[in-house]
DNA sequence: GTCCTATGAATGAAAG
DNA sequence: CTTTCATTCATAGGAC
């Protein structure tokens, strides 16, 4: 651990190892920091292409527009929709079914879907996952109140409206969340210390 | 290891003022870099209406409602919400491994990510099982490379996030709005490069 | 332009 | 652990 090191630019050891250790850490846990933000970035820019270019079957949506030939729209799509055909398979599918999409199933589905337009095992799911709760929730909507939606669009504000525009709080605790890394030695009595 | 670390350790030079500069830099970099993603976080949280309300400094169920304070509970959150500093953490004790969430360290997990919101263990077994299990339905798309964390792979996987932006959602208008730092070099020909 | 509706998608919680 | 349910978020498309 001394001087084996001969090839490369340090032919003399200058730091300890625990120096070393400690650097690298220190390092380490601007990276680990930054890494977590960039992920947390992603997630926040709502459902950004994710897919970047890796993902060569699932990245990019377009539909084929079944009901509207009228319409080319090839730009990339956010969001999938059923041609007039998928939508007749899927509705069928889900009157026979007795509710039930079974998870295997689903795939066959899709197999089948997909001769009419581009689709997913995710579309499906969602799909099935959506008709059937729309469906029960249609039931109960002899609500007596004059506005059923006013509540549920008040409500939907509420919930918004909760962006906290307080002033400005100290970053500590967004960028040290846990004492995992020892951190607080480590940068507050490390080998940059201020003294 | 010689004798260059004991308490009051820093008596002796152990590194070149130049070395020293480096080193300083790369710190400096990550710290910039720490510092532009958290702003970038908080506008983008703040500024959008989006989703669950982000609230750095705590929150998990509760909404900021008090329009009506007349309404016995017009909607009150059943639901818990993860802020984003518990997502992180959460996230990254899935990714480091042990894909068990092991039974008695949902409570210490619970317990620190009390620190940062409001949260029962149950969320946290929940979040766990929830999950695996989507990720495994998830098709094999390698959105980002399972790097593991190892402080050893650090250089690694920030040269990659930087430097390699073919394919990768380009942040380098947002790390490096300016080329003051000379981050290239310092972070592919520094002291704690690969080779 | 703003507002509303419909609906695909995401996800916490629970059932099996 | 696997599958399902319930709620919510986000957005396309239409009405005005």
């Amino acid at each position: 651990m001394d001087g084996g090191s001969q090839n490369g630019a340090y032919d003399g050891r200058v730091m300890t190892e625990e120096q070393m250790e400690i650097l690298s850490k220190q390092i380490a846990i601007y990276a680990a920091i930054c890494r977590q933000l960039v992920s947390l970035h992603e997630s926040l820019s709502s459902k950004l292409p994710l897919s970047s270019g890796v993902d060569p079957t699932g990245g990019g949506y377009f539909d084929s527009m079944g009901a509207s030939p009228s319409t080319y729209k090839i730009s990339h799509r956010h969001r999938w929709t059923p041609t007039s055909m998928q939508l007749q398979i899927l509705e069928s599918i889900y009157e026979e079914g007795s509710g039930t999409p079974k998870p295997q199933r689903i795939e066959e589905i899709t197999l089948e879907l997909s001769q009419h337009g581009q689709v997913m095992d995710k579309n499906v799911y969602n799909w099935f996952q959506n008709r059937r709760a729309r469906s029960k929730r249609k039931q109960p909507q002899a609500m007596t109140t004059t506005t059923v939606q006013t509540v549920d669009a008040v409500a939907a504000t509420e919930e918004r409206s909760y962006g906290d525009s307080g002033g400005f709080v100290s970053y500590d605790h967004i960028l040290f969340p846990s004492t995992d890394f020892g951190i607080e030695h480590l940068l507050d009595g490390g080998i940059f210390r201020e003294r």
